[in-house]
RNA sequence: GGGGCGGUAGGGUAGCCUGGUUAUCCUUCCGGCUUUGGGAGCCGGCGACCGGAGUUCAAAUCUCCGCCGCCCCA
């Protein structure tokens, strides 16, 4: 097996890890529909379950049909307007032409609104707080990736909300901003939490905060949105309820999703030359055991080998004894090609001394261990630091790539940091502006700063670096 | 939407211009021997010309159509 192209050639290295690490198959016959394989559908499942947990506390998981029949999608004007040259249609059963078309869903608030309806009768039946996790489908004619641009978006986790008042969504809304803060904490992936402008807001939104975090080429990835509906939808579905005076109003509502793309972040955010480097919590192999076999010697180390699997296993670790017939060195690789995130290594030395030879994946620094000194409480304590280590590596790489700019003189200069990193200015948010910036620059106005954090020292407020009006700041670049 | 390039084993490729032997090489995979502390070696083996039509004694190679993919421009 030869070596994966360097991380700094991010498109081949990203191409090349997916298939290698057997994450998916790309060598599905359909444009932008791929193939989980079994490692990279395990490695799904363990970051979809801290998501789960986190959603668990307050929402309720449901299931909502696949198909949406045209008169439900198209009853929103604007929503429509946002996804009509996207849409999959199932135009027949059988041989047989539909009356009505219907549309494998591209999002699901046109399927679960018209049932809000029956649902939410009075003030009493709310607030309502549902999620799924589902496929969605959107045809995409762009340059399609695994889990990044797809076709089939296969593990959309959509929740929706309803509420009495705008006032109460919002406070939802920024609920849900927490949530997907702290499971972003938890997979260690730097984000910037932004407001999106007007003219790239959800469609039929009142507003819409995004998650971003910049991928290791500079570009900006959008992982998570927010949006704010009002009672546009509900206007639109008749979502109406009783107030405890008798009257009767309309809900306001707000939906928020992640996809895939959470997993590809954990993958391009922390991956390194070598391939993988995962939280421990996520990773599908979480220690791997390599044998060391010199003939003569195989029994004794075998059984000590097989005995530490069992501890390990028995504290309820993700193991893998690899006793294959390739050499340590290959083994090595291999599973540094994976993400295991701890490795012992166990030979005849070893085996001698009462030791094991331990190997994080982040650092791969080696050192060796008392036998009897690994216990569960050792092994989560080493967790926690790689994931500190985790963390403040990719925070400090983020903060690289981000930078401060006070003037549009030179958009040259822009634009050629732009091609590596995110440039954050003072901006108006209009779209006359916007233009501007995007044709001296290439990149795209991202949304203007909800929270600043550590990611500038400069303040909230400024003067627009185009038109010199009152701005607030706000993040540019080229984005996924 | 407009233009260009391409499709040969699981992956990557040579051959195509100038039609003609058993379709090249690397890798993966399988079997054997040997080895094992950072991608071992040797021997043997399995496995491919995108689909259709045409030209021809003969097509991976030339022509047309289709399908699929990639790149550039809008």
């Amino acid at each position: 097996m030869e070596r994966l192209p360097p991380k700094e050639s991010f498109s081949e290295w990203y191409h090349e890890i997916i298939q290698r690490a057997e994450l998916m198959d790309i060598r599905y016959p359909v444009k932008g529909l791929y193939v989980w394989f079994p490692f990279g559908f395990k490695l799904r499942q363990l970051v979809y379950s801290k998501l789960r947990e986190i959603m668990d506390r307050d929402h309720d998981e449901v299931y909502f049909p696949t198909l949406i029949p045209e008169t439900e999608l198209g009853k929103e004007g604007e929503h429509i307007k946002g996804f009509e040259d996207e849409v999959y249609w199932v135009t027949h059963g059988g041989l047989d032409e539909l009356d009505v078309k219907l549309a494998l869903r591209p999002t699901s608030e046109t399927a679960m609104y018209p049932m809000f309806k029956l649902w939410i009768r009075s003030h009493t039946d709310m607030p309502l707080r549902v999620y799924q996790i589902v496929n969605i489908f959107r045809y995409e004619t762009k340059h399609t990736r695994p889990m990044i641009r797809l076709r089939e978006i296969t593990s959309f986790k959509e929740a929706h909300t309803v509420h009495r008042n705008f006032e109460e969504a919002e406070e939802q809304v920024n609920n849900a901003i927490n949530l997907y803060k702290e499971f972003y904490d938890f997979l260690a992936i730097p984000y910037m939490v932004l407001r999106r402008p007007e003219w790239d807001k959800f469609p039929g939104a009142a507003y819409t905060i995004a998650f971003d975090t910049i991928m290791p080429d500079g570009r900006t990835m959008q992982i998570g949105t927010v949006h704010h509906l009002a009672n546009n939808f509900a206007k639109t579905f008749e979502i109406k309820y009783e107030t405890p005076d008798g009257d009767h109003e309309y809900s306001h509502q707000t939906c928020y999703g992640i996809s895939e793309r959470c997993v590809a972040a954990v993958v391009s955010v922390h991956g390194d030359d070598l391939g993988l480097v995962l939280p421990f919590e996520v990773s599908p192999v979480q220690i791997v055991i390599i044998p060391v076999l010199y003939k003569g010697k195989e029994e004794a180390v075998m059984e000590r080998a097989k005995m530490l699997e069992n501890s390990l296993k028995s504290w309820g670790f993700r193991v893998v004894l690899d006793d294959s017939d390739d050499r340590p060195g290959a083994k090595y690789y291999k599973w540094e090609l994976k993400g295991a995130a701890i490795r012992f290594e166990l030979g005849p030395k070893e085996v001698e001394s009462e030791e094991v030879t331990v190997s994080f994946r982040d650092t791969r620094e080696k050192f060796r261990i008392g036998l009897d000194e690994i216990t569960a409480g050792k092994i989560y304590e080493w967790a926690e630091e790689m994931k500190k280590r985790l963390r403040a590596k990719a925070f400090d790489t983020m903060k690289a790539r981000v930078r401060y700019f006070d003037s549009f003189d030179n958009p040259e200069m822009l634009r050629e940091w732009i091609n590596r990193g995110v440039a954050l200015v003072h901006f108006c948010m209009s779209e006359e502006c916007a233009e501007r910036i995007e044709e001296g620059t290439s990149g795209g106005i991202l949304g203007s700063f909800e929270e600043i954090g550590e990611w500038c020292e400069k303040g909230k407020e400024g003067r627009c670096i185009i038109c010199g009006e009152k701005g607030v700041l706000s993040a540019v670049s080229r984005a996924y």
